[in-house]
DNA sequence: TCCTCATTGACTTTCTTTGACTTTGACTTT
DNA sequence: AAAGTCAAAGTCAAAGAAAGTCAATGAGGA
């Protein structure tokens, strides 16, 4: 299947760069010989966030995609709230956990008192209440990851 | 790319000027071999007041373009990117700021890191597209107060 | 069948590059 | 001093380049 071959081309290339690349899509693409729509959407349905990676890109000319792997070199205790972390966070939990954090040295007291306001309620107040808990995740998992490496 | 070869130079020759530049649109164009209005572009693109940088300029013979990097103090660096999130913040728009704030010392490298990732679109995924960049005001937003004082 | 994932291409958005034209200011001439 | 000259910088719109989005369609599996 197209989307694999270019899964592991990319695969492939973020080893040889170290974990840290830059692709031309359309380039690419003519290599391939597909459609350029194609590398976007390999991209967003296998080099996500969620599975430790990081994309960023610039249109226009001389633009390109951006990808980079964090290697999970298991922080066990990150790992840990990741996964505890489910689909939702309300801030009580959020703060429980940052706490948690903050105790076992993971995060300093500055920086635990910045994520707390920025997953806090009134952070969220823009949102309807039914939306701040999956977003609370969202942006605390992420978070999470960004100290993983 | 022509863009980022320019802005780079500038950089470069602002450092070597302690943050206080005059140059030559004409001449420099001449040297970069390109067209000076693309000396115009790159700095209305990039070193914009919103990024710390005040720009003057007199027309006319002997006219020059004058650069000046402006040094804050913390309060007031906080204060000014505070105020200029408006209701809404793009993901690069965000980027620029956090870029800013850890050039300017106020963010290690650490917490920049951070909170890119917080407030990255795919921290903000689970929203619709139409919330995002208002969520990401906000969060960004309370990030900054929690910094201040 | 129905559902999920893959493929495609038309259309949109963002950023860059260029050049024609305008405005300004210092200097020179009348 | 007023007018003219010319060398800057400013403005803007068009064209180009690249990535993003999305909806329609296709293919394979439960």
């Amino acid at each position: 299947m197209l989307a694999d071959q270019i899964a592991a081309l990319i695969e492939e290339m973020l080893n040889e760069s170290g974990g840290n690349l830059e692709l031309k899509r359309n380039e690419m693409a003519a290599e391939l010989g597909c459609v350029p729509s194609q590398i976007s959407y390999v991209i967003s349905s296998r080099f996500t966030p969620d599975r430790g990676y990081i994309i960023e890109s610039r249109r226009g000319g001389g633009g390109c995609i951006r990808i980079v792997r964090k290697q999970l070199t298991k922080d066990e205790f990150l790992m840990h709230f990741f996964y505890a972390v489910g689909e939702k966070l309300s801030e009580s939990e959020a703060n429980a956990y940052i706490e948690n954090l903050r105790e076992a040295g993971v995060f300093t007291p500055r920086e635990a008192y910045m994520i707390s306001n920025a997953v806090s309620n009134s952070s969220l107040s823009v949102l309807p209440r039914s939306l701040r808990d999956i977003t609370r995740a969202s942006v605390f998992r992420h978070v999470l990851l960004s100290f993983m490496n």
